[in-house]
DNA sequence: AAGTGTCCCTGCGAGC
DNA sequence: TGCTCGCAGGGACACT
């Protein structure tokens, strides 16, 4: 699932494909509610035109600024791909592509989702949107987190999932972090120590770190799992510790990874090293 | 304020 | 081999 190392590798990928300079001659709406904004009938008229001036990340949003008033943002959600389709390769009709634009040098960016949970938005003001998201957990000081999260009584996980106190941490890396900071996925937030506090920073910039060093995580083979824009799927997989772990050994104490429900999500850790 | 349930979707792995 | 079934999950929203 794309999170915020998946994103970034995304966006990274993007630029190296060289689409920044480049103008989007046509868009086509192939499922209506992958668009949210504007009306998915308008999209194309709008951006129609438009030169690809830039390309960035905020938490799991990807940013597309364009030469006219409007932008793109892009929410992959579990399922989204973007990749870049040469011009040489008719469009098939046959993939999961739900909203196509044409470059000016024929090659085609496509968003495709089997799912259907992603969404593309072309909107004047990013920022109405982007300004809900909390910090960047790679541009944030450690004081400033462990202030946020033990002023909350929040439980630990939902809590680092909530793209309103931190943005770009999903199930995976949330998994991760903990397991890394051996520390209890149900605590309360405003139960930690200081040092524990500190830990969980210093574990959630590691993992997200490795993460996007890897080039994100892939979990199997089949159309719904992440892969770069040019194809190549992630290897972070090989690096997780809790996630999907269940049954395996814990790296540290080689206890039994357990799963658990948090929040009504799937949770790994393990038993020995993260105790309520 | 925090937590729970529901919805959106459909590929895929497990089980038979 | 081929079928059915339920899980997976980000985020918006309605409730308690």
């Amino acid at each position: 699932m794309p999170e915020l190392p998946e994103v970034e590798t995304v966006v990274r990928d993007l630029r190296a494909c060289g689409l920044v300079g480049l103008q989007i001659m046509s868009a086509h709406v192939f499922w209506p509610r992958s668009v949210a904004a504007p009306a998915p009938a308008r999209l194309p008229a709008a951006i129609r035109g438009n030169q690809i001036i830039g390309l960035s990340r905020r938490g799991k949003f990807i940013r597309v600024d364009l030469s006219g008033k409007a932008d793109l943002l892009i929410h992959l959600r579990m399922t989204g791909r973007l990749y870049v389709a040469p011009a040489e390769r008719p469009a098939t009709g046959k993939t999961y592509d739900r909203v196509v634009f044409a470059l000016s040098d024929g090659r085609r960016l496509c968003f495709s989702d089997p799912r259907k949970f992603g969404r593309v938005w072309l909107v004047d003001n990013p920022d109405v949107l982007l300004d809900r998201l909390g910090p960047e957990p790679l541009a944030l000081p450690r004081a400033t987190f462990v202030h946020r999260l033990t002023a909350r009584s929040r439980t630990l996980k939902p809590l680092l999932m909530d793209q309103a106190f931190i943005a770009g941490i999903g199930n995976i890396y949330a998994d991760e972090a903990l397991w890394a900071a051996q520390i209890h996925p149900q605590r309360k937030s405003d139960s930690l120590s200081t040092e524990e506090a500190a830990r969980l920073y210093r574990a959630m910039r590691t993992v997200l770190r490795r993460g996007i060093r890897n080039l994100g995580t892939s979990l199997g083979a089949g159309h719904t799992n992440f892969r770069l824009p040019r194809g190549v799927p992630g290897r972070n997989r090989e690096h997780l510790c809790a996630y999907g772990q269940t049954g395996l050994p814990c790296e540290r104490c080689h206890t039994p990874i357990v799963r658990l429900l948090v929040g009504q999500r799937a949770t790994h850790i393990c038993p020995a090293c993260q105790r309520l």
